[in-house]
Parts: structure tokens; sequence; C-alpha cells
DNA sequence: GTATTGATCTTCT
DNA sequence: GAAGATCAATACA
């Protein structure tokens, strides 16, 4: 998006079903982009601090969503180096927040569609190894084997 | 190297 | 008024 972007290495899954969901208990005015059509963001503050993304996927009502917990940068390191004022490159989107700071992802693009400007959403080119684990930072749920990373990427949030 | 804590805001109780 | 799907700075080993 905006002439940023990366490989998605870190994912985490949640449901309406989920504790640890922001969807649990039902629609609120913070999670409505959840309940809403997927294949759109779902961004939200968190700690007050921080802006963390989700691809709303599944049927509308079911507030299904995953959280993209770090990515591999590809396109616009200048410009995520800047806006991260960091010159590691695996520290630049190893975590929700950072990621968010990175692309420049706020709540103006809550509720957007991800197949079009500023997102675009493609799939990875070539095989991909995926491997799956516990959930983290999250204090309900968190054993839940819903994480989901790229298996031997050195971008995670945390070492494999 | 690991452990602890402050920052700072939206939402829910 | 408290909690939270976090990060980074600081303190200690």
């Amino acid at each position: 998006m905006e002439g940023v972007g990366g490989l998605i290495v870190e994912a985490e899954a949640y449901d309406h079903e989920d504790p640890a969901s922001h969807g649990y208990g039902g629609r609120t005015a913070r999670n409505a982009s959840m309940f809403g059509p997927p294949g759109h963001a779902y961004v939200y503050r968190s700690y007050g601090v921080h802006w963390c993304l989700n691809l709303v996927c599944e049927e509308e009502g079911t507030a299904a969503a995953v959280l993209v917990r770090a990515l591999e940068p590809t396109r616009g390191l200048e410009t995520m180096r800047v806006r991260r004022g960091l010159t590691d490159l695996r520290a630049l989107c190893s975590g929700p927040g950072k990621l968010c700071q990175a692309l420049g992802v706020t709540r103006e693009h809550d509720g957007l569609p991800l197949d079009r400007p500023p997102f675009e959403l493609r799939a990875p080119a070539g095989e991909i190894e995926i491997a799956a684990g516990s959930r983290i930072g999250i204090t309900r749920a968190a054993e839940a084997p819903w994480r989901y990373v790229l298996a031997g990427s050195r971008f995670l949030s945390r070492a494999r």
C-alpha cells in the first residue's frame, strides 16, 4: 500500500467464540468492521499507543479475522525506515504495532476493502512452509494453536 | 542476555 | 475507573 509492503510471515486467527477476540460477546462500536463483509480491514488501537491490522474473513456476522503480526519488508524499505526511525530491517515489521507504523496504517484504514488502494493483497509467490503454534501477547485462550508463521523466517515477532 | 515498567487511548464495566 | 491481540527504554545478571 502506498509504495510499501511485504510478505506476511506471521498471523493469528480469531473468531467470535474466542474469549481473546474483540468479537467475543457480540458486536460493539470498535469491532464493527470485524462483523462486516469479508476481505476488509479491521484496525484498532492497542494500549493507546499502537495500531494493529486485521484481515476480516469468513461471512458476515461471524467476526472471524486474522491479526497480521509480522511481515517481511519487500517494498518501500526507505519509507518504512523513516517512519520507524530504524535501520534494522528485522525490527521494521516484527510485531503488530511496528508493522502498522511502518506501513502507515491508522484508523483511517479501518473497514476499507483489501482489494482496492491503498491496500493490495496478493498470494505469496512460490512454495512456502507454514508452521502453527500457540498465540502471543494475549491473556485469554493464549494456548489456542491459532498462530501461523512462515517456517524459518527471520522476520517473526518471536523466533521460531 | 532476561526482567520489569511506563507510555497513552479506546472501549467496556 | 480498569483493562488491553504492544513496544521500547531501563534495570539488573
